[in-house]
DNA sequence: GAGGTTTAGTAAACCAATTAACAAGACGAA
DNA sequence: TTCGTCTTGTTAATTGGTTTACTAAACCTC
């Protein structure tokens, strides 16, 4: 069953010419005549001959190959992203190797180490919290490397989405609506897309800060923790706005073990729009991100010719979200407002 | 930046001894007295030795690394396929190369084809359809191959959850709240998942054959199409068995388009369970696939040992599943048989 | 027919490991 | 003293390509 497999030499000894001419033949950098094109055609297509990429990679030190890290393949947002990577990579002829990190902070560096020893052509990095010493220092030593989501500072260029235009379109929807007292639940809050997005809320929000932020990594666990203790300790917040779909399944879940009614109690946006949102129950409101353009446009930044230009390392693509408007968010009259004077104009 | 690569041949030098020596050693095939291994190991963290994989794989002829063909990514039955696969691989040092082939056979000839050129330790495919002659053609030149959740032929042992069950399970739940003319809408129907299914059904229906069959691909935009047909051809099905959630998704927005209530006008139950079904209008009763478990006992499968005995090669493991009850069922009378009768009844 | 250029192709170094085969020295036993 | 056996290594072949430097022959020009 298992044929032999040939190698140049074959071909060579078949074509009768030598092993170089072979090679530099099928890599298009030699031109033969037609007798002796056809003789090495003939060879390889008896033999079947396919280069041996263990041998080429070696030679030419190089591994046509990306590695793309990342938090948690089963989360959906992420996986979509894995989705147009992986399409947009296999038109490029790379191939793309997974390593999921679970957000611990060794399995990332080991990731970064493995990618580095294999010499792959590039790096995509996504990740949900602020790299480490032992990752930053394995990230030296590549030298493509683009990171994806979350624009923490690692030397490299950086795909995400307007985060900040994420909160104010949330914020803005929020207020029109006659929300004045939200809460925010979300990613770590030490990262810039969190500080963007809360910066964004605020602004949506006509300067009113939101009156409690949870952040933790964005897991369904953390979700279901996050909002038990948003329900402990709330403060008359009639909104939430959640950070992923992730969180917000989490939330939703003890929202709905302790009755809590959405929107009649609380009123949520979500942020993502990856999980079917619009069968839920109810449908929740959210921010789309565009996640397929998301990583096709970090494909496309990786595999671009001049890297050797320094400024590359400091571009930041930042790409627009909209808001989908469901049934999760109800509108209220804003009263008396404790904190707030009387605020009766709306923003289109 | 970029550091300086060493190579053995530098440890050598740096530990004055030959490179045949640290290779031996490094792999441990080589017990050396303290004061030379000593040196080795200073070379080794001084210089920050790794071995170089290209190399190193052009060697052993391996590869440290298994591919992993899947339809696509971005369904998340796949992706949590896909973490449980990542995560064992990882924990056997193996690296994971992904390939989504989104459904074509041009695509899956071509990774598979990758596969074997890339001479990968395994292969674990995972398709939507009966594989053609030119991927078969390509299978037959790896060596292990495990195929993953359909049982399509191909000279390999398979890993799949018992969807015999999983339809009888589906049917007598359907049959025990009243339902006698249930619809299937499911995968290709010349799949065997999609035979033992409906064998399943029909089992658990005391012997009633469902209604009407609709197949084609695990896609949503498939669930949208096969909804709509089933809703022109209605006839009198009470009840629909929906073959994954995939499907289910497509199969709802026609539904709610269509103003077509569930469970009161259609009960659904679906299979896969990986969609947070929980939180649906309504929440959808679902046959329960252990996702986890189908990937880990690939893993486990693909890097046993004793691949020689031929008896591997027609080994099926069927893992067994169960009906998770939600409330996209609705308990009917089974009165006349013929098309509507009264319903009056209402669930909770 | 000398000189220059193009064409067609080769030999050999190189990439960075693994490993079979072998050798020098130390030590113990007969 | 001599033989055998460890111990501690070494030399060199092998894996399968790529690529530089080079050569031999043909072809053109004057």
């Amino acid at each position: 069953m298992t044929k032999v497999r040939h190698s140049l030499k074959d071909v060579a000894r078949h074509a009768s010419v030598s092993v170089a001419t072979v090679s530099r033949y099928l890599n298009g950098n030699l031109d033969l005549p037609a007798n002796t094109r056809g003789r090495i055609d003939a060879a390889v297509t008896r033999l079947d001959y396919t280069p041996n990429p263990h041998a080429r990679r070696l030679s030419l030190g190089r591994s046509d190959s990306i590695a793309l890290i990342l938090p948690d393949i089963a989360n959906p947002f992420f996986s979509r992203l894995a989705a147009a990577i992986a399409s947009r990579a296999e038109e490029s002829g790379q191939m793309v190797t997974l390593h999921a990190t679970m957000n611990r902070p060794d399995r990332e560096a080991a990731a970064v180490e493995a990618a580095g020893r294999n010499m792959v052509d590039g790096l995509i990095l996504v990740t949900d919290h602020v790299p480490d010493d032992e990752v930053l220092r394995h990230l030296g030593r590549l030298s493509r490397i683009v990171v994806l989501d979350e624009g923490v500072s690692a030397n490299a260029p950086c795909v995400l989405c307007d985060n900040r235009q994420g909160g104010e379109l949330a914020g803005r929807h929020l207020w029109t609506t006659g929300h004045r007292r939200v809460g925010y639940i979300g990613g770590r809050a030490d990262l810039p897309g969190t500080v963007a997005r809360l910066d964004g809320l605020r602004e949506g929000m006509h300067g009113i800060a939101p009156v409690s932020v949870y952040a933790d990594s964005h897991t369904r666990t953390s979700g279901r923790e996050l909002a038990l203790r948003f329900l402990e300790r709330r403060r008359g917040e009639t909104a939430l706005f959640v950070g992923s779909d992730e969180l917000c399944v989490g939330v939703l879940e003890i929202f709905r073990e302790r009755g809590v009614r959405v929107p009649d109690d609380v009123s949520i946006i979500s942020f993502d729009d990856v999980r079917p949102l619009h069968l839920f129950a109810p449908a929740i409101t959210a921010i789309t991100q565009p996640v397929e353009r998301l990583g096709q446009c970090a494909v496309d930044l990786l595999l671009r010719g001049d890297w050797t230009d320094p400024a590359i390392r400091t571009e930041i693509r930042r790409l627009p979200v909209h808001l989908t408007e469901r049934a999760s968010v109800r509108r209220i009259e804003p009263r008396q407002e404790t904190i707030e004077p009387t605020n009766k104009e709306t923003r289109s």
